[in-house]
DNA sequence: TATTATGATGTAAACGATTACATAATAATA
DNA sequence: TATTATTATGTAATCGTTTACATCATAATA
């Protein structure tokens, strides 16, 4: 293996003139740069990232925690996060926590071990214990930055959409059909997401005079199986929605099979509604509308924000939100 | 930060004894072993992963390079890789290269780099260079498996299942229903996996004594849009094809699709089989009839083939050869 | 008991880079 | 030309481990 010593004695300088040469050229006269990067070419010479890294303290590496990388939703959202990371040299470090707070931990101890310079955390849980109601950033925490959910009492650089105004949009949307009795499948407990998006549905209801009943939510988790299980329930009532307002479009997509086994008619009988907008909504039938979401750019601004916190930049929380857009399709439909 | 020379003094002993104590530990007396985890844990030390990466110049981690992770498919190896990874206490660095030759490259630099220590492929690229007709497995190559693929000429390890014979019972089936007219709608032209799969088909049809015809079969790229594109392509032959067969369920669910525009009526005018089995399979309608991959199996062998040869196994090719099986559903019927 | 084998520990040299500091070479100024 | 400021280079320490080798203590053997 050729090391820094060996282009050293090829070039005739010091091993410091060499690793000046590529680290900052400007500081090293233009005959003796010359001289080293002859002979690192000559010589084949790649710098060593493990000794760089040893030495530099840090590893130039990012962990994207992901609760299912099967989700083709996350899947596009680390596509983003990977073209940034690779235009900046970053590595991006996968951690699939399958929805498993340990693992969360497990994968954060990464950072502690200098493994990865910083986070991103695709899910909704900080893989930090923390006290509840604390006010501000633990400096104490290393970069992190989420992208899709947020947290409502600490201040964490959060990337995403205003999921209150896109769910406000979306069922608005089916109230301008003449729905008035809109069921909403919800997803896991805990996500602030699905609180938002619980939100802009009761928004909307309400600026239709409408009240909000309980009944007509019922709990997923974001797979398909799920919105099947919840569309199931929701069938079950004597008085059937009209409309379904799903937090994603996998239960969405589960919610239309139910449907279809129970013998309703697409979108005829019930109208359906999603959120996100994956790359199989315009393959269903009828195709899914949807709220679509910039996952691509989510990411790549998730990444860009941590490489600002990396850098040095205000550790002070910075949301980023997005826009989004009802994409109309053919599963909602008038009300007849 | 603490470091084992603090842990040292704490104990009263050499440097040297605590590595040892932590790396191995019947190398060294109770009493001493006993002093050392004690000075541990009471200074809550945690060895520096940089340091000992260098040290022992490995890095504890393999690239995984997936030619897309939007597709469930391979989210599912990935996941499975991930589990074997955790567990050998190796990371995971993903590598998208988009389909790019060039970024194959790019990432399996990190090798050299020893940013990792091995790679699993799960695209059709060896992203070393190569000669063709080589015969033997390049020694100057660093550590790695495909998942998935294979290599034809090269002997390189891999896992997978035997798409051959997986395709040709998919056909079988198609055929035990009474079509005749079977259409193939095939991935990627380098791919091996659609070269076996379209030998599969021909297998198939002439177990049958049917001729193969080049028109029947239909060129696409695994997309969900490329399949909706070759599926208009043969409705459009005189005699349409009375069933379908496709290199895998995204061209399946985007074939579905075409039919559904052109105004055929699934399963009833055209029977399609897909192959993988991805979860939206079950929530397609008609649900989507398919050859099932253990997916999850896959990555996990494919880490473990890798971990071997990391760990000094002969460096000669081994295939693992997986089951599947065809996973009747309602997008095929028999033909009335 | 003297001698040898065995096991436990310590010493110090790596690993391959970066970088503070000292020194040498050059340019700018008086 | 002598002096000072500036720039370029080299020397050597350092990062935190691992590990070959030397040393010392203990157990086994003659």
């Amino acid at each position: 293996m050729v090391t820094i010593k060996d282009v050293a004695k090829l070039a005739g300088v010091s091993i410091a003139t060499v690793s000046r040469s590529l680290a900052e050229p400007d500081k090293v006269s233009e005959k003796t740069r010359n001289k080293v990067i002859q002979a690192v070419e000559e010589s084949g010479y790649v710098a060593n990232t493990l000794a760089q890294n040893f030495r530099r303290r840090r590893s130039n590496t990012v962990l994207v925690l992901v609760p299912d990388i099967a989700n083709p939703f996350f899947a596009n959202i680390i596509q983003g996060i990977e073209q940034v990371a690779r235009q900046f040299k970053y590595r991006v470090l996968l951690g699939d926590t399958q929805g498993y707070d340990e693992n969360e931990r497990i994968y954060s101890d990464l950072v502690s071990h200098k493994q990865a310079d910083g986070i991103i955390c695709l899910g909704r849980n900080i893989p930090f214990p923390y006290r509840k109601g604390r006010q501000s950033l633990d400096p104490a925490w290393p970069p992190f930055v989420m992208a899709c959910e947020y947290h409502r009492d600490i201040p964490v650089p959060a990337v995403g959409i205003d999921n209150v105004a896109a769910a406000e949009v979306g069922v608005r949307h089916l109230l301008s059909l003449g729905h008035r009795h809109i069921a909403y499948i919800d997803g896991p407990e805990d996500s602030i997401l699905c609180e938002d998006r619980l939100q802009g549905y009761k928004n909307a209801l309400k600026s239709s005079q409408l009240r909000f009943e309980k009944g007509l939510v019922a709990q997923g988790d974001f797979t398909l199986a799920s919105g099947y299980r919840a569309m199931t329930t929701l069938l079950q009532r004597k008085q059937r929605p009209s409309a379904v307002f799903c937090a994603n479009d996998e239960m969405a997509i589960g919610a239309m099979q139910a449907c279809r086994d129970a013998g309703c008619e697409l979108p005829r009988d019930i109208s359906i509604l999603g959120f996100d907008d994956i790359v199989f909504a315009e393959y269903t039938s009828p195709r899914l509308t949807t709220i679509h979401q910039p996952r691509n750019e989510i990411g790549e601004q998730a990444m860009t924000l941590l490489l600002n916190i990396l850098s040095g930049a205000s550790p002070a929380a910075s949301r980023v939100i997005l826009p989004f857009s009802l994409e109309l399709r053919d599963s909602t439909k008038r009300l007849e």
